[in-house]
DNA sequence: CTAGACCGCTAATGCGGTTTAGCGCTGGCA
DNA sequence: TGCCAGCGCTAAACCGCATTAGCGGTCTAG
């Protein structure tokens, strides 16, 4: 069991002082050329690497960041997201030597005492933030503690996005949803008041958004080009701000297209296998079922495709279904589910580059991941022709 | 953005030294009873944590473990497996105020580089090791470093295994599967040749074990019990440790049986979705073709469930499918699958308990997870009746 | 020719804890 | 009465690194 080297070692084997080591290794004026070089080659014969907590300890850096997620035990099942992301976000990180820390709580009431925790401990220099929520106690307290953050799919641009470019730096933008209204769309009773947040001082929390109403646009867009007229999107959590905005959404793309909003809505939900089905059962068996169904994960997309199979529907033939994500699961069951493709380990990258930015001193920003791509499987086509619209 | 409170704080608000303070917040003796109590209310009072860089540079303990998972971007998929595990061994961590390190490589060496960087910065006071293989080279580098660590899901018992008890531990035992001699099975083609560490020093790496041998014996009680005796298993990745027993197991289980070993044998994949329809559609194609198929994870049986319904042969009535893990894919596929149920979270937990053990100076040991349990669904029945045996 | 800037380096200090040595005091015992 | 043990506490050293002040020497500008 080897004993671990410190600059002290180096500095004996280099003959010179520690301080000129600490210079050396660190990139800093202050010695010569050649000194430099020789303490470099003495350090990477002792192999040594720099006690992280030492160098916490004076450089206020602790070289690790934060991610918590915060999903009742039952929930966290089978979604490749999480591993995805943390994928991408590792990619990056890694590349600059900083660690992760993660950690799974009950909810966010857990949640926010971890951060309180790693704060008082300095145990992470930054946190990533997922899952945002309408009405999200996170920030504020992110802010108060002063620990940098990134939240990670915040939702877009409103729904009449522009048809413009993707990734871009909007620095001036906060984290908490703008309270820019959204044409056609009044708070409703299923979304929560909207976040009462409207500060305008800099906010130390940037994020990363990704585009949910353009990507609901083009799931409408599909939907309707097919013929579909009665459409229900089986919604994920009502807390969460995507689910909100994909809601909003719908609604508004459905008015653009002149649909009856009684036919075209959401129902929500908690994520789960069981409700995803529930959810499905209970649409299916009203008087003008619809046509087509939207979920808003893989899990649930496939418990209602074996619902539809229970109940003797054929899919595509008498109902369509779409799935928010794409996943093996898409793939392998059969019909192969039209799904909504999203490059989630890119998220993740995003989202550490972004973090490192701010860390690195730079200022906190906002950052669109690229817009989700409809992939088309077998699980969509034209409704029944005997239904009418 | 509050300043932090650090002992000296305390110690001034408390008039004491700032030894004091650190003898009453750590139960050392040496302060009085009614002055521990004033500096306790003080600390809280301030809301008092220690700093985590300070301490680990004292005390040597970073106060945090870490968990490297290696998989291939395109593998680590749908699995529940990994945020199950996770999520039970924060259980137990959090609790302990320890913190949880997580990092996701592309492979084995980059694996055993994290631990090196770990090791050298001091972050982690010991780690979790998944995936155990056949010639891991992990285990000896982990003693090298000194480095503790428990290993999670080490093959159990062998084929024979005793009827006997659960969870109990075994000081004695190494992490690295013992060289005793699998009764009935000698090496086969399939399976790499078996690690060459039969070293009987004390390691410090001790291990949770789960009954993969037991399981399988199960799954073929109620596979030949229906009747099968053609039955393929449909492994993981070859160079695990636990699928190298499940394959040794099910030919022990075979010929325990009588069964032909041209007709019960194991096929390895990479797990993923597409090499599990690949292989049930090789299988699937053979003169005499299995009745029974048993795939290593819940994906792949959800891949071949769906590769039956393609080729139009009916589950369970010409095909029964059972696979080895649970999760609501098994669920919510139609029919639904005849699963093997882990505990996954509870042996999260028990690996961290070991793990904390291990710091706090207990001895290396084994423990044993429960015996998973065979959860019987719509997706196995006997084979249909013209088949010979 | 000298004052001051700059170079290359060392000594010393601090980060926030833990830990050891040692101090003054009280009490029990010979 | 004197001595020592033990209690409750403080002072100081230390962990491994970063950082600042400062030192002797050379180079440049005035």
């Amino acid at each position: 069991m080897a004993r671990r080297p410190t600059i002290k070692d180096i500095a004996r084997r280099a003959g010179v002082s520690e301080s000129a080591v600490s210079f050396a290794l660190n990139d800093r004026p202050g010695v010569s050329k050649d000194t430099r070089a020789r303490i470099r080659r003495v350090a990477e014969e002792l192999g040594w690497q720099a006690n992280s907590a030492a160098r916490a300890l004076s450089g206020e850096r602790s070289g690790a960041v934060g991610l918590v997620l915060a999903r009742p035990a039952h929930t966290l099942g089978v979604e490749s997201f999480f591993l995805q992301l943390v994928s991408g976000i590792q990619e990056v990180l890694a590349a600059a030597r900083t660690a992760l820390l993660f950690q799974v709580v009950e909810d966010v009431d857990a949640e926010c005492a971890v951060y309180r925790r790693w704060w008082a401990e300095r145990r992470v220099d930054g946190v990533l933030v997922v899952d945002p929520r309408t009405r999200d106690p996170r920030p504020a307290l992110l802010a108060e503690l002063g620990l940098p953050a990134v939240t990670i799919g915040e939702p877009g641009p409103p729904a009449e996005h522009a048809k413009g470019p993707g990734p871009m730096r909007d620095p001036g933008s906060m984290s908490v949803p703008a309270p820019s209204p959204v044409p056609g769309s009044s708070p409703t009773a299923l979304s929560p008041a909207p976040s009462s947040a409207p500060s305008s001082a800099p906010s130390p929390v940037s994020s990363v958004r990704a585009d949910d109403a353009g990507a609901m646009a083009q799931v409408l867009d599909h939907l309707h080009g097919l013929g579909h007229r009665r459409i229900v999107h089986i919604a994920g959590l009502p807390g969460l701000a995507h689910t909100v905005r994909r809601m909003e959404s719908l609604r508004v793309e459905a008015a653009r297209r002149g649909l009856d909003p009684g036919h075209v809505r959401s129902v929500v939900t908690d994520y789960s296998d069981a409700e995803g089905a529930a959810a499905t059962r209970r649409v299916l068996a009203e008087p003008q079922a619809p046509t087509a169904l939207v979920y808003d994960n893989d899990v649930m997309a496939v418990a209602g495709s074996a619902v539809a199979a229970e109940l003797g529907i054929p899919v595509p033939d008498r109902l369509s279904i779409v799935a928010w994500d794409d996943s093996a699961l898409c793939r392998v069951t059969h019909p192969r589910l039209t799904a909504l493709v999203r490059d989630t380990a890119g998220f993740g990258r995003l989202a550490a580059e972004e973090l490192l930015s701010v860390l690195a001193g730079g200022p906190p920003g906002v950052r669109e991941s690229e817009r989700p791509r409809l992939e088309s499987r077998d699980s969509t086509a034209p409704p029944p022709a005997h239904t009418d619209s």
